[in-house]
DNA sequence: CTTCATTCATAAGCCCAGCATATCAATACC
DNA sequence: GGTATTGATATGCTGGGCTTATGAATGAAG
């Protein structure tokens, strides 16, 4: 015999609490009276105490009874909420959503999609965090993060990833430099240039990009100093230590002293999205889709 | 099929969220593994969404099962204390106890029971109500009351009573009053004295009862005055507007310019306990059970 | 008072939800 | 590649919960 107590049990409490009926509540329950029956008194046993007073004409509340029908009330009505909230955050409607990003990122049409994802799912709460590209697969791949923004982060062993956008490179030149009075470079314009770079453990293929981006016109570029982000690379750039090449939409970013000039060349930077491979969060899903409407469309080739 | 999630689902999901281990959940649950496995997919198709990422070896939560192990946890333990709660009500532990009084009544040992009940039951609500003998009646009818200490109260239809205490009367006179002088009186004493009442509608049994007490001495007594409570009474009796006759206890009440005198009669007067007929309260059924072992010997004959 | 209606309890049997047993499939580990 | 582990699947059984039928008690109506 089981001794547990069920859902089951106060919902026929309360359908007799409601109605002070047995027939009727088993009516409303759409069982038969002598079930229903069965089963207060089951319930009751289980207590230890009798909760309604039954008279052949009709029945009423105990004390005890009063107070369960409270009880049972809210717990119905909680147990309900909770499923209601699981289902959401089972939609992908509610919870958590980590989001890694590389800095470089943000001057694309990310922050737009962003605020359309906020809107469209308000009750999920973005964890937003710059990080580099490799401390992003890093964290994805252990979970920290959920999702991820990367600048160049194709290839990594365990992470699906889409790519999002794909960008010219644009040269970075003090604005004094000889070569900022033209509108347009060729790379090998820039051999024997001293080179600014970010460190290639941040993004291994994002340094590998930009190297080979020299390679393809015929030099090694001569890597004078690191920097670890784009903004305090430009600044280095204005200061006349050297020159750079960035993802195109880091153009956007004026730092006084430095020029962006397009560049003829085949090479280009990705922002690729990353998630855990076979982990599937219906949060990271949602965001995906979303941003497969808005964005996906964006590519430049 | 049952569409109804019941507390069994809830049990079985947590003991699979804690060890994360179908087999040892099972075994921890005492049932076989695959019935275990059943109800999860059960409740996963309940909810619409999985709640563990099952792989050959081993489980792990969904974010969707994350919350819901949460919220689990504390339906379970609500739903414990809810019970336990009910059975303290069931047993008279906890609750609120409606208890009428006659004024009269707070000159007995009343007051003391009443600080033991307090104090051996701590988490009963006594809601005390000083009410005429008649309004006590009229209440506990109706279930307003739960417990009343009437004075004067048996035989009320549908009322269980027990009387607790047989009084004596006393004589009440204003002190300049020439029966002032002896010690103890006779009855008769008092005939052609005018007499303070209180209303025969506040208490049948107590105003006949004390017409009975002159009657017995031969004379039927002049009530120029009524009184709605005994400290009137008592302060009119001091007026010199008449004299009266009182439950003995009330002599506690010391009222100047007036005192109080034995007078030799078998006429008593009662206090008693009385209870909705039929109808058991478990925590009346321990007040009462209290004041058997408290008041129940102290009875004057 | 008798009769009828109402209402909850009891009795008896049925049926399926939940369970156990047996087996399979997939993966980690040596 | 073999073995162990682990969850899923297949199949049949069993008892708890249900239904139907009936009883008992009481109030209402005439």
């Amino acid at each position: 015999m089981n001794e547990e107590i069920e859902l089951r049990h106060l919902r026929y409490f309360l359908a007799v609490a409601d109605s002070l009926h047995f027939t009727r509540a088993a009516q409303q329950l759409k069982i038969a009276q002598p079930a229903l029956s069965q089963q207060i008194r089951r319930l009751e046993e289980l207590l230890g105490h009798a909760l309604f007073l039954r008279t052949t004409r009709g029945v009423q509340l105990t004390p005890a009874g009063s107070l369960l029908a409270l009880r049972a009330r809210t717990t119905l009505a909680r147990v309900e909420d909770d499923l209601a909230q699981v289902r959401r955050v089972g939609r992908g409607e509610e919870g958590t959503l980590s989001v890694g990003f590389s800095g470089s990122v943000m001057f694309t049409e990310l922050p737009a999609a962003i605020r359309r994802f906020r809107k469209r799912y308000p009750k999920v709460e973005l964890q937003l965090r710059e990080m580099w590209t490799s401390a992003q697969v890093e964290a994805l791949r252990d979970g920290a993060l959920d999702l991820g923004f990367l600048r160049d982060g194709e290839g990594n062993e365990g992470l699906a990833t889409r790519t999002l956008l794909r960008e010219r490179f644009v040269a970075v030149l003090p604005e004094r430099h000889a070569l900022a009075a033209k509108r347009t470079l060729r790379v090998n314009d820039l051999d024997g240039e001293p080179f600014i770079l970010f460190s290639r453990a941040m993004g291994p293929l994002a340094y590998d990009r930009t190297i080979a981006c020299c390679e393809q016109a015929g030099f090694v570029p001569e890597i004078v100093q690191y920097a670890p982000q784009f903004p305090t690379l430009f600044r280095l750039v204005a200061a006349g230590i050297g020159v750079s090449l960035a993802p195109a939409c880091m153009a956007r970013l004026s730092v006084p002293g430095a020029v962006y000039r397009e560049v003829r060349s085949t090479a280009r930077s990705t922002v690729d999205l990353a998630m855990r491979a076979g982990f599937e969060s219906p949060l990271a899903d949602n965001f995906v889709a979303l941003l497969r409407t808005q964005i996906g469309s964006e590519e430049r080739p």
